[in-house]
DNA sequence: GAATGTCGGTTGACAGCGTCAACCTCGTCC
DNA sequence: GGACGAGGTTGACGCTGTCAACCGACATTC
């Protein structure tokens, strides 16, 4: 393996293991096997090292969402099983899921990065736009609802990853919450 | 003014200003005209410090909510006033926004922080509550439904800070998903 | 085939950070 | 009047990101 995938990997380990503290150019070398300072011959700097742990998860999550647009089931379960599969990451990496979504330099970073995120988004608005076409969601721009559920999804997560706002009751969890947003949103079928 | 709010203070103005980076104890000091060390008499230690910048934001918002929920308006104008408010401070301090919303220590801390996010839910769900009682959001229970709308606020407020998923299209503003959001909830009135 | 240059790696240094330890200087209370 | 604690100081520590200098291997060019 080059040693540029070996040190984004090192540091995707760290930064699952650690959090975002974690992950510090020295202990990174040290995991890749290299000196403190051979990243910077690979990456510009700190952020960027981040930047490229972040496209590549990117591109993970979008091949994972490429793969339940195109499979054979109801847009209704699609869009479940894409919902399911944000929950799931920002629960086993929370710290990488941060990294992506809830990052100022992920954000403000352009290039490969900003790519594959809108890359991501394309899936979620297409299957979301199936989902309207079967009458299960409302009529409205695509990406303007693509963007409620989204951020929806996101805030919730945003929420429980945190442990704020009454954790115990209400919002008891993220499932049951994005089940009654699909029940209110769902046009009454005839 | 005692350190302790001085500092407090210095902290706070030092996070609008630069971000969360810029706050080291060592500026704070100095910006509260003491030494480098003297934080250390009043919190325990840097994520103390910040943990009371919360609580005192918390506070703050949660005042001006309250002065919200008493004020002689319709239901629905109350929670507009609401959310006006969290994206106008999400806006106008973003750095505070994310201590507040999305930091992962903030989360995790207790007592005095946490009692005053409480506290700022609390106002929250009491004026969706009057939005259902005025048939203007469906039935369903308060807290449910005020996580609901927070979380998808915050999630596009999140998205927008980070300027993130497409900025141009679709998601405009905050403010017009939140109405179609709005929209879409509302019960068809008889 | 020698010279050259670039690429990927090293070691060593620097300042800035959070934090700890030691010390000092008051005002307060027996 | 002496003990003492609260709030302040200076100085040090190790860790961090980053910069600079050096160094060998390999490819390219005359």
């Amino acid at each position: 393996m080059t040693t540029d995938k070996r040190l984004i990997e090192a540091a995707a380990e760290l930064l699952d293991a650690g959090g975002e503290d974690a992950v510090t150019l020295r202990a990174v070398g040290h995991a890749a096997g290299v000196s403190h300072n051979a990243p910077y011959k690979h990456f510009a700097n700190r952020s960027a090292l981040l930047a490229a742990v972040a496209a590549v998860s990117f591109a993970d999550l979008a091949e994972a969402m490429a793969t339940i647009r195109k499979s054979r089931r109801t847009p209704t379960k699609k869009l479940m099983a894409t919902l399911n599969l944000f929950m799931d990451y920002s629960r086993e990496h929370p710290a990488r899921y941060r990294l992506l979504f809830n990052n100022r330099e992920t954000a403000a970073a352009g290039g490969e990065l900003k790519i594959k995120a809108l890359e991501t988004f394309e899936h979620f608005r297409s299957i979301v736009q199936e989902c309207q076409q079967a009458n299960d969601l409302p009529s409205a721009p695509s990406e303007t609802l693509a963007s409620l559920i989204f951020a929806t999804v996101h805030g919730l997560l945003a929420i429980e990853g945190n442990g704020q706002l009454h954790p115990e009751k209400g919002l008891s969890s993220v499932e049951a919450s994005m089940k009654i947003l699909l029940a209110l949103l769902a046009p009454s079928k005839t």
